[in-house]
DNA sequence: TGAAATGTTGGGGCG
DNA sequence: ACGCCCCAACATTTC
């Protein structure tokens, strides 16, 4: 007689090594049905972005290929999860989903309401710890990075890692679409040259990039904020995608080194755990300034200077590579972008979560509850976040970290020629560069203009 | 995971 | 020798 199957349900933990939700369903001794689905249209749902859907689809081809070498494969399905995973079911005659745990609100909202009519089984896959897991001392939620990071680290080493399975249970899998349907690579134009050099998207790739790291842990700490070299991880979209467990990374970067370098390494994994904690517990995190006072912040409207911003356009040199990095590559030198939305919330007066929406159309790497809390952080109205006072002034930031302007002529090809002692401020030179614009607004006059803003909502707090 | 304004100190030029 | 001033260097305060 053929047993019933189980649906394992991929989200964002598009891999076989260590993989709860896979192991669980393989444990069941059923065959299994991996399916993955593309939800554009449930109400409140972040769909993937442009940059992040051509990384699903390289991922999701990476994930399939990968499943059917252990005789399974992967079923792609379109549609809103309320209604595709019943019709799953039904189809399939599954008993049960195996699923990673949802921490977005809008999914936990859709699955807390189906697990009422469906068992759906779900574990950790994309997290170290679960939000429920770290607690203060009073049992409330933690909301400031350092006790949390002490909470984390105080707990057993995180879960070890599990190997990926050799085989998985065949099932009669069901009708798939097909990724060409999906059409999520861009054609007219084809914008992904960048993205195709810098990265690649898959287990595979995950793997190879970890293991190109791992020699640079050690000096982490020192390297990381140059971002005109390769001292980070890059390992972000990866992680974003669940290609790569964070168990893993943590071990393994435990295993290359020791001493600062992993300290400050890991310590960005928790930052990655904080952010999901606080979207666990603040589900209003993407749209809603965590502080109540901030909803009063008199923003400007401007869209010309939004636009100029968005493409590398604004005359601050450090703010326009890192933008055009962003736009060409899908990614952003973690220091840069919080130079770039500093300058956004502050300069430019623009709303913080008008640099979330960009940022998450453009990053391959975006995730829902790190983009929130990091633009919260800079807006200085999240959980633990920047003062709103400590304006960067992206200048001085440029000379600290890019002091011979490699990563500026790296991507702002106009200003190849000038001297590095001109580089992040050319419009002081005699005869600034004709071919690059001028600031779109006066470094002094933007940061005095945000600080009169801050005391608007100030006083009225106070 | 700031920057700018303001305050303090101490060496050295100079009448 | 002395007081005075300048100002760099560093520290503190403020936003």
């Amino acid at each position: 007689m053929t047993q019933k199957p189980v649906l394992l349900w991929f989200r964002r933990d598009l891999r076989l090594a260590d993989q709860p939700a896979l192991d669980a369903a393989i444990a069941t001794g059923r065959p299994v049905i991996p399916v993955y689905i593309l939800d554009e249209l449930t109400p409140g749902a972040w769909a993937p972005g442009g940059a992040q859907r051509w990384w699903l689809h390289h991922s999701l081809a990476s994930l399939d290929a990968d499943l059917r070498a252990r005789g399974s494969g992967l079923v792609l399905r379109r549609g809103p999860i309320a209604t595709e995973l019943p019709r799953l079911m039904a189809e399939t005659g599954a008993v049960e989903i195996h699923a990673g745990l949802a921490i977005e609100p809008w999914a936990r909202r859709v699955i807390d309401g189906l697990a009422r009519q469906i068992p759906i089984r779900s574990q950790m896959t994309s997290l170290l710890f679960h939000p429920e897991e770290i607690r203060t001392g009073g049992g409330t939620p933690y909301g400031v990075f350092t006790p949390f990071s002490r909470a984390c680290l105080a707990r057993t080493t995180p879960r070890t890692t599990l190997p990926a399975p050799d085989t998985i249970p065949p099932a009669t899998l069901p009708r798939s679409d097909t990724l060409a349907e999906w059409a999520l690579l861009p054609t007219a134009p084809d914008w992904a040259a960048g993205l195709r050099k810098t990265h690649t998207p898959g287990e595979a790739g995950a793997r190879a990039r970890l293991n190109a790291f791992l020699p640079h842990v050690a000096a982490y700490h020192e390297a990381r904020d140059i971002p005109g070299t390769a001292g980070t991880s890059m390992l972000s979209p990866h992680l974003a995608h669940g290609e790569i467990s964070p168990a893993a990374v943590w071990e393994a970067a435990g295993r290359a080194a020791a001493g600062c370098g992993l300290e400050v390494f890991r310590a960005e994994l928790l930052w990655r755990e904080f952010s999901a904690h606080l979207l666990w517990h603040a589900p209003g995190l993407p749209e809603t300034p965590l502080k109540p006072a901030y909803a009063a912040f008199p923003w400007r409207k401007d869209d010309r200077a939004l636009k100029a911003w968005q493409r590398g356009r604004t005359g601050i040199p450090i703010v326009d590579a890192g933008m055009r990095q962003l736009y060409a590559t899908g990614w952003m030198h973690n220091r840069v972008r919080m130079i770039t939305a500093s300058f956004l919330i502050k300069h430019l007066l623009l709303p913080w979560q008008s640099g979330e929406a960009w940022f998450w159309d453009t990053l391959v790497d975006a995730e829902l509850a790190a983009n929130a809390a990091s633009w919260q952080w800079v807006a200085g109205s999240g959980a633990d976040a920047a003062p709103f006072f400590r304006v960067f002034n992206p200048s001085l930031q440029g000379q600290k970290f890019d002091p011979d302007g490699t990563y500026v002529k790296a991507w702002v090809p106009e200003l190849i020629n000038i001297p590095a002692k001109h580089i992040h401020a050319p419009w002081e030179m005699p005869y600034p560069p004709r071919n690059y614009p001028a600031p779109i607004v006066d470094l002094a006059f933007g940061r005095k203009r945000a600080l009169d803003a801050l005391q608007t909502i100030t006083k009225s707090v106070a």
